[in-house]
DNA sequence: ACCTGAACACCGTTCAAGT
DNA sequence: ACCTGAACACCGTTCAAGT
């Protein structure tokens, strides 16, 4: 019973500690069952220690988010703007994917630490540097919105439940009554995955989803750019509601 | 004291009046305040009476979902399907902005009910009989993720808690030091509210960026329509990452 | 300087009862 | 059929002590 090399009775907290055990606990158990009192009991301590680390559970979260963005990997040397923003998205996002909890945080969270916003800032500096301007920048920054940190504005949440299991036959019929109320919803659902075999959903390749808007976006930014568009122009040209059809 | 047409001694409660409740209790104190214990106050009567017309909390909040649905207007039998999509989606945005809370609310939902389906299923439709296929159709769903409600996918919250008053000295001080750190992001940020004389930030035209991004993916729909783009076609034709480029 | 213990004001939800 | 009361197993956070 050394306490040299075994976990160890507490080799005392410290704010790393305390975030990386949560960051720990997050990935293991969820966002939503992730308590002070559950954090301190898996480090050995009282809930009240914790607070000698972080001012109260708000900080706690973003420390988390702040140990998640010093994962993404440095942006790559691309050559063109454009790659660089992709590579770079895809980069956060490859982190993201680890801690299926991140993106809730990362969302409610209300203000940016020094840490993000160094990380915000490298990432507009590749359009900036690639030459687009600033107005077009910003734009498309509001435009990306959390696909810079490479999650997709999804619908709803992944069902993370699995789907209680049913017998195919059954399955076949719950299906066969959805398409007669909606029709349109399962003729998309099913074309996809259609051409595998499989039978509803999930089948979804959410990579290449992502990569389809992105793409989108990544190719607007660029006719805009080459046009020389600007905010300004695209607001005084037109009526308001009609304001960015100028993406055209 | 009778009771016959003031607020009046509980008119005995049913599942419409405890979601109605709780939409106008979530329009005032926001749905991270909103318990079970707080609507049962609200409404005059012990917590567990709630139970008896909605099973937990989280068909609270279904059906709170729903009662916002049911608020978005139908869609206007537009010309083309791109206005068509235009025009509901800014509709659901009206409505969806009376309504702090419904986006985060929309977000954890995990499994939608038949009247959310039926806003789908309408939705997609629009697509469709605008003749573009099942597979241009399903990616453009994903594409929109939560666009098709109206909400934007944004960074961070919005600050919500105003900022602390500082003066214009200490505020310009505050911008010139951090100017020196993130100088990408003050640069962005500060470029178009300049033009009307601001300072930073929150200048910023919500509804223009939402209809910035929206047109940049709808315009990139109709481009693909236009030559008949299939998934198929892109995931074949080339390397992995590099799949959703034909986007351009 | 760091950790503890007891307490406060909350949660969602159960169970057994009341009318 | 609908509502109540008491209880259980949780929360985040305070305050005053301990070492």
């Amino acid at each position: 019973m050394t306490d040299t090399l075994q976990a160890g009775p507490r080799p005392r907290l410290n704010r790393a500690r305390v975030l990386e055990a949560a960051v720990a606990l997050a990935d293991e158990i969820g966002i939503e069952s992730l308590s002070m009192r559950r954090l301190a009991q898996e480090l050995g301590v009282v809930p009240m220690a914790l607070y000698k680390h972080v001012a109260n559970k708000e900080e706690l979260l973003d420390g988390m988010v702040d140990v998640i963005v010093g994962e993404i990997d440095p942006p790559a040397a691309d050559a063109d703007w454009k790659s660089g923003v992709r590579s770079r998205i895809l980069s956060a996002r490859h982190t993201l994917q680890r801690h299926a909890w991140a993106r809730r945080a990362i969302e409610t969270r209300t203000a940016m630490t020094p840490r993000v916003l160094d990380y915000m800032d490298s990432f507009v500096g590749v359009f900036l540097t690639g030459g687009l301007s600033l107005d077009l920048t910003h734009h498309a920054m509001h435009a990306l919105g959390g696909r810079v940190w490479g999650f997709t504005q999804e619908l709803f949440e992944d069902p993370a439940a699995p789907a209680p299991a049913v017998s195919d036959a059954d399955r076949a019929e719950m299906l066969r009554q959805a398409a007669q109320r909606y029709p349109n919803v399962v003729a998309i659902a099913t074309s996809v995955t259609h051409d595998e075999g499989s039978v509803v959903g999930h089948g979804c390749d959410d990579q290449f989803e992502f990569e389809f808007a992105l793409d989108l976006l990544l190719d607007g930014f660029e006719r805009l750019h080459a046009r020389g568009w600007t905010s300004r122009g695209a607001k005084t040209q037109q009526s308001n509601t009609e304001a960015a059809k100028t993406a055209r």
